[in-house]
DNA sequence: CCTAGCAGTGCATACGGATGCACGCAACAT
DNA sequence: ATGTTGCGTGCATCCGTATGCACTGCTAGG
């Protein structure tokens, strides 16, 4: 049963046992050595035992185990991506998918919707023995610590650690916030509303802040404010409850923490309200979502260079898993100001 | 070096050697298999060594490799999942993930933009002898025998092989056609154009051929053609299209093959046309995007029940994890009508 | 002609955990 | 007191590949 008896040379339909390397070495008539060797790059086999070695390998179908590999190797050529809300960024996902493919590394795909499901992902990372993680959400300190005692390479994006040495790559949300709140103050606009994001993203709190900072710096106040959940439905609720709130002293401008809700918003100002954007309120969102550029909504937002930034997180994890020693790194790239016609700039 | 000297009871913070359940062990005074019982649920173990054991496994953080596992269980607890391109289903891969994970399954994320990845992608996916496969994408049929050969379940999410017996869940393309159709010729429409989606793409050519056919049924002929790609820029650049070739005859309803390109040709009439949508001319889509029930598009579509059949797909595979002998099962799923503003019906 | 060097090869072992098997020991029936 | 269960435990082995080491020839240098 083991040994392919002689009826059959080529492998029958039936059963398939799993074709193993001692397989290939049988028929080749080598070592199983002489068929590892055969199949690593940096090999030591003559040309015609490495011949021989894959035609037989050719004649079994053999594949290497990837897994057995792993083992011995201490490398499981596999990382580990860690999304808030895949539906969020999904060309995040794709590209950071594309991207490791391209340099023989494999994606292990988590998805959390709340941070306490940390835990659970962090130990299934830990026990897959991933290369490295690429973390699109915020982990708790804990377990950034835990990743680093155990020497793998953790890049996040859009997140940092002050007081942790974390790589990351991060798109500069002050200065596009900034780059926002100046050019609608300086058309005219005085009375602002902000639509938050959940209360756990860094990301929304860190937009929030800096539009808030950069507000007060122009001597505006009475800044209104609303939640979100970073979705569409949210932001339209919002833009409800802050007609509610301030009764007929609506905003003329509304900074939304994401395009997702700035879409939101402008729909219920446009289709809810009966109002114009931009010329009774501007909405402004941030991501450069590619819905935001559609026709029907031709956001004004704050695009990030979700390519590159991934790019670069992928360029920063691998070169880490190469050389272990490296700093811990930060990469800030600007975003680029969308001029769309949600708001007159 | 490798023994924990009397001067660290407890690990110290540097280089962290990887604890293995050898180390266990001698911390608890058992042997290796005791340990290995210990964290397997069915394992057959006294409370007091467990206790002593956890105790252990606690005091050196200690997690068993998966890897290693999987070489003696000979399952990986991993299944590979093939999206064609992520963006334009994100939520599908989103439920996927959620959906493994409660299982216990993990994910690995293969992308492809053209079939031809299709080859290095069943090879990795094979290295790594993942349990189970879903393909979201359509596969040569040599590689879908040969997935059936290594016994490696496979489940194809809204595609089907007449000829070969392979698991999937479809949302009933068919009669979603159909259903758009009746009612698009019911309300008076008798000029019709279609905008196709990628050439290679089945479920393209699944969705026009049940149009055309259905049309011809009800008596009309000279319909308008237009290709796309899935894409929000190829829908309105189509419906463009159809405009220069039809001359002053435009259509007075479009059928899109996606959602994503029904939006493109929405907003092509609406803004670069300016055509009344529905008054003018009525589109609809067919899938069920967020985006295409948003204020702004409100598309007339199908929509597919996109949880339901991730967590029959993710059933059907699981079922077929633990029962390699199950036979090949189709399961149909029912498309909505969303009757939303871009054509009255 | 002798020896150093080197390319090729096989042998043996390691990676880390699961599991069949045998054995020790206690509880129970006879 | 003896035989029969059966639970808890350790020993040994296995999964499939990579790799250090020893060994074989063969070539080149002296």
């Amino acid at each position: 049963m083991r040994e392919p008896n002689g009826k059959t040379p080529t492998a029958p339909a039936t059963a398939a046992k799993p074709v193993t390397s001692y397989d290939v070495a049988a028929l080749a008539g080598v070592s199983q050595s002489a068929v590892s060797r055969a199949l690593t790059p940096g090999g030591s086999v003559s040309a015609a035992t490495r011949a021989r070695i894959m035609a037989a390998v050719g004649e079994l179908g053999y594949r290497p185990n990837a897994i057995a590999r792993s083992l011995i190797t201490q490398r499981s050529n596999m990382v580990a991506i860690i999304v808030a809300n895949i539906d969020f960024h999904p060309e995040l996902t794709a590209h950071l998918a594309r991207a490791f493919a391209a340099r023989g590394q494999h994606v292990l795909l988590f998805t959390l919707e709340h941070e306490a499901e940390a835990d659970r992902v962090i130990d299934q990372i830990w026990q897959y023995r991933v290369d490295g993680v690429i973390a699109a959400v915020t982990l708790p300190r804990q377990h950034v610590a835990l990743l680093a005692k155990r020497r793998t390479p953790l890049v996040f994006i859009n997140r940092t650690y002050p007081d942790l040495p974390t790589n990351s790559v991060c798109c500069d949300q002050a200065a596009g916030e900034w780059l926002l709140v100046d050019r609608l103050v300086a058309a005219g606009h005085t009375r602002f509303g902000i639509i938050k994001g959940p209360a756990d993203s860094v990301v929304s709190a860190q937009r929030v802040d800096e539009a808030v900072s950069r507000l007060r710096r122009a001597g505006i106040s009475g800044i209104a404010f609303a939640d979100g959940t970073f979705d569409y439905a949210s932001g339209r609720a919002a833009l409800h409850a802050m007609a509610r709130a301030g009764d007929d002293t609506l905003p003329t401008a509304i900074l939304c923490a994401n395009d997702m809700m700035a879409c939101g918003a402008l729909d219920a100002a446009r289709h809810d309200m009966g109002l114009a954007v931009p010329g009774d309120i501007a909405i402004v969102g941030f991501d450069g979502l590619a819905q935001a550029s559609w026709a029907s909504y031709d956001l004004v937002t704050i695009r990030q260079p979700t390519r590159a930034m991934v790019d670069a997180a992928v360029d920063m994890l691998v070169a880490r898993l190469d050389d272990p020693t490296l700093g811990a790194e930060t990469r800030m790239f600007a975003g680029s100001l969308v001029e769309g016609s949600s708001a007159k700039l």
